[in-house]
DNA sequence: CAGGCATACTCGTATAGACGAGTGGGCAAG
DNA sequence: CTTGCCCACTCGTCTATACGAGTATGCCTG
């Protein structure tokens, strides 16, 4: 039997109009942020907290839902609720597809989570024609059919990343680029190769919760954002040659970009 | 009495594993996304529901707040739960802090907003000498104390983005910066007529869900995750002279960059 | 000693009921 | 007609209870 006295916690302010479950979560936060219980630390159960505060077993677990949805917290069944540990996170550099990046055999996420001393995987391929969507049609400029390149990244066997390429099909339809593996460089090395110099990338961020399926795909636990990433690469022309819609566990991801003052 | 027969919600499926409450906030979500409920509609009601479907209340809850979790609706006590609308974004350019942009009497903030139709405001104005944090002090190059200068940022009424920037003392210290009103052009503008010439910027962003704090802030929903960007600007020397630590509602932004290929 | 099972602990799901508080419409009194 | 109150409807909070399912431990059996 536990002999809970779990001390760090204190008492509720039965006069406070502030809710009950609302000052149990706020207890356990600045518990949590004061380092009582540490990164991956178990907190007490919802049976010792039922205990302690002398409430019902609801009100407990509405805190720990609160705590949750910040996404301090999660909960695994049968052992516990613990704090969430903040996951290595991968910090891209806005020049990740400078060409002096673009000669070695592997892409460029190989070679970044190798440095970094992570092991990294790539997942889920899958090259195809398709219908182009509405959003992409248009940043495409009007193209009805598209060659769409998915791909799920993982480092350390956690999914941290779902990305999409999308390339017209008069450029890409029969070379290596359709291929599974697009040779060396990746598909910027060989979009140069097919003589689309490429002149700049605009990149669109936002940052929102995940769908469900986000959520299998990336194994998000609740209280975790994504960020949505979608790059356009442009050639000389000023054509857009490729769109890439990335969608990141936000938790793993320290996105850096370097602007000039111009 | 309401009349219920919500025609566009099915039925529960027994045999499924899936949880009622899943279920429930699967159909829900479904409908919504088909467009059964528009943007700021309203959703049946708890009690409707319940009946709907016969099962209770907090199971129904269960699942409202599920979707709330995923930033799809909003309840407002007293009223109901509503399709949360998505309200309009403001997109910030990579090239918002070039020199050209610097002659205006007024901030970028108020000149974007006003192009764009909305009425913006600044609120909160705080400027003060204090204790440079741990982080802060690193990026400056390990300054004690610094100039802060706090700002919110309103659009149509609704805080959108609460900014602090800090200056090494040495820099900033009585000079216009430390005024609440740094002048046209803004501080940028002041610290190039001070000789620090600005070569470029570094932005890191990430993403997470809002403390609490920050949700009395900005006023956000449940479901709504923060945009946090950190932005240093670099003199020609190579030395920071500022760094601006922003959390954005990330439902009223777009991020854009344009990135060369190099 | 190894394997398997029983058990106690954990969280997950669901029910039923109670009261409170915000909102808005309708009715009644002035 | 206007004012003000009441009531019905909404979600918010909380209690008490029940059973299910995942996990870990230790004991018991072979």
């Amino acid at each position: 039997m536990p002999s809970l006295s779990s001390g760090l916690l204190g008492d509720l302010d039965p006069t406070s109009d502030r809710a009950v479950f609302r000052q149990i979560a706020d207890q356990l936060r600045e518990a949590i942020d004061r380092g009582r219980f540490k990164e991956g630390a178990k907190l007490p159960s919802e049976a010792e907290l039922v205990e302690h505060y002398g409430v019902s077993r609801m009100t407990v677990r509405n805190s720990f839902s609160v705590l949750q949805g910040e996404g301090l917290v999660h909960a695994e069944h049968g052992k516990g609720v613990f704090v969430r540990p903040r996951p290595p996170v991968r910090r891209l550099a806005s020049d990740r597809f400078a060409r002096r990046h673009r000669d070695q055999g592997k892409s460029a996420f190989i070679v970044e989570a190798d440095a970094a001393g992570s092991h990294p995987q790539v997942d889920g391929l899958e090259v195809k024609e398709e219908k182009a969507s509405q959003d992409i049609s248009t940043r495409l400029g009007s193209v009805r059919r598209v060659l769409a390149r998915r791909r799920r990244y993982l480092l350390d066997g956690r999914p941290v990343e779902f990305a999409t390429s999308y390339l017209p099909l008069d450029i890409a339809r029969g070379t290596q680029i359709a291929e599974p593996n697009p040779g060396p460089g990746g598909i910027y090395a060989r979009l140069e190769e097919l003589g689309h110099r490429l002149d700049h990338f605009e990149e669109e961020i936002r940052a929102r919760m995940p769908s469900p399926s986000e959520v299998k795909t990336l194994r998000l636990a609740s209280g975790v954002p994504v960020i949505h990433l979608v790059r356009t690469a442009f050639d000389t022309e000023g054509r857009a040659v490729e769109v890439c819609d990335t969608v990141m566990a936000a938790d793993a991801y320290v996105l850096n970009y370097q602007l000039p003052a111009t």
